[in-house]
DNA sequence: GTCTATAATATGATAGAC
DNA sequence: GTCTATCATATTATAGAC
């Protein structure tokens, strides 16, 4: 922490450099890193916790204890226990939306699809608290995030809406509603980081596993592209 | 409520009926029938607002007010509130399995499973809070649902898990994993109700209107039985 | 920036009169 | 069975020393 310190102690010894001067700039510096490190520790404990338990299952002593700092501390970086909340959804929802974003018109289609489904399955395996905080949210009617919904979500979706019935309309896809495929393939994907538990007291398996992510990537893009090849 | 009484009143009138001695067997039953019915309001009033906000997100208070019953009363018909979250909670996870237990092997697989869908996508839109309450305690671990979960869940599925792999193995499927395919049916249909919210911000539309109720079954069931139509 | 102390409140649950 | 206190506790947030 401070220049040539003993290790980390939490009980600061009596005796301690003597600053009481303009700090120089590489300490103004170093205090920006460790505080922006702080701010992090305690966004990634917020997100872990928040996610299982949501808003009000958790007490900002239980955020704060995860993310070892005091919960006096954790005021201090996020001024109340909404805010972080906001802060670590906001956050999420681009991480959330990358994918879809990525859906290119470039691309053929059923390929692009494709390339969509493991994405979304990768995200659902190596984020799945941010899938689980953000369907929370959802449920409980989006009170925090509606604006956004029905903004840079709502967007989004109808860009892309377009474009698959683009697809449709030259035939390279089957007759099928844009909305409902897109509806079709978050929910498919996303049940596997949000019903985690249930897949795994059934199958005893999770995303994690990488022969199970295959099977599960393989058997959903096989129906689903199937269902949407077009027939001839 | 008391018979040739008026209209129900809290202050009571100082004056009411003595019935100081053994009260005859029709006071008793009807006693009975308005012991249940407040209880039932108690539990629907629950549903609707855990499934909103989950078990930490909803005071006794709240619940009690919108049964319109005093906390206390409350209390008295149940003696926590983690009771009445488990109580309402088991009373749904039989609606929603319903369906699946229907799903019988007399019918051909095709139609059995289209079925399905029609099944809990009406489920999804007839009792949305249910299917809502189910996902809040699936994404938090299950803690109250666990047992069920790894006992009458999971004999249920591989039961199921059993035909429908008997139906692959005849031919009357294509080669897909029965597992992912349930898996992809709950989470298309359940889809519509958890994210109801989402859904409306993009379309505007929900399953109560018949309108796109008509329009994302047909939607589903042409993309899924597609996808899982034997190829020949 | 980090701490201790504490204010302010909300909430789950119980006791006891009627 | 229903009510009026009331207890006990948990929890958000702030004040102020260092």
């Amino acid at each position: 922490m401070s220049p040539s310190a003993p290790p980390a102690n939490k009980a600061r010894p009596a005796v301690k450099p003597k600053t009481p001067r303009a700090p120089s700039a590489a300490t103004l510096a170093r205090r920006e890193r460790q505080m922006e490190s702080k701010r992090a520790a305690i966004s990634e404990a917020a997100i872990a916790l928040f996610s299982q338990f949501g808003l009000h299952g958790v007490s900002i002593d239980q955020i704060a204890a995860r993310a070892d700092v005091s919960k006096t501390n954790l005021l201090y970086y996020f001024p109340s226990k909404e805010e972080l909340y906001l802060h670590v959804l906001k956050q999420l929802l681009g991480v959330w939306l990358a994918p879809l974003r990525a859906l290119s018109v470039e691309m053929e289609p059923l390929a692009a699809i494709r390339e969509y489904i493991r994405l979304k399955l990768e995200l659902s395996r190596d984020h799945p608290a941010a899938s689980r905080l953000f369907c929370l949210e959802i449920i409980q009617g989006a009170p925090l995030l509606r604006g956004e919904l029905e903004h840079e979500l709502r967007d989004l979706v109808q860009e892309k809406h377009a474009m698959i019935a683009r697809w449709v309309a030259q035939g390279s896809l089957a007759a099928i509603d844009p909305y409902h495929l897109i509806f079709t393939l978050w929910a498919t994907t996303q049940h596997y980081a949000d019903f985690r538990v249930q897949i795994e007291s059934i199958t005893g398996r999770t995303l994690e596993d990488p022969a199970f992510f295959q099977q599960v990537l393989e058997s959903l893009q096989t129906m689903l592209l199937d269902g949407i090849r077009p027939r001839h």
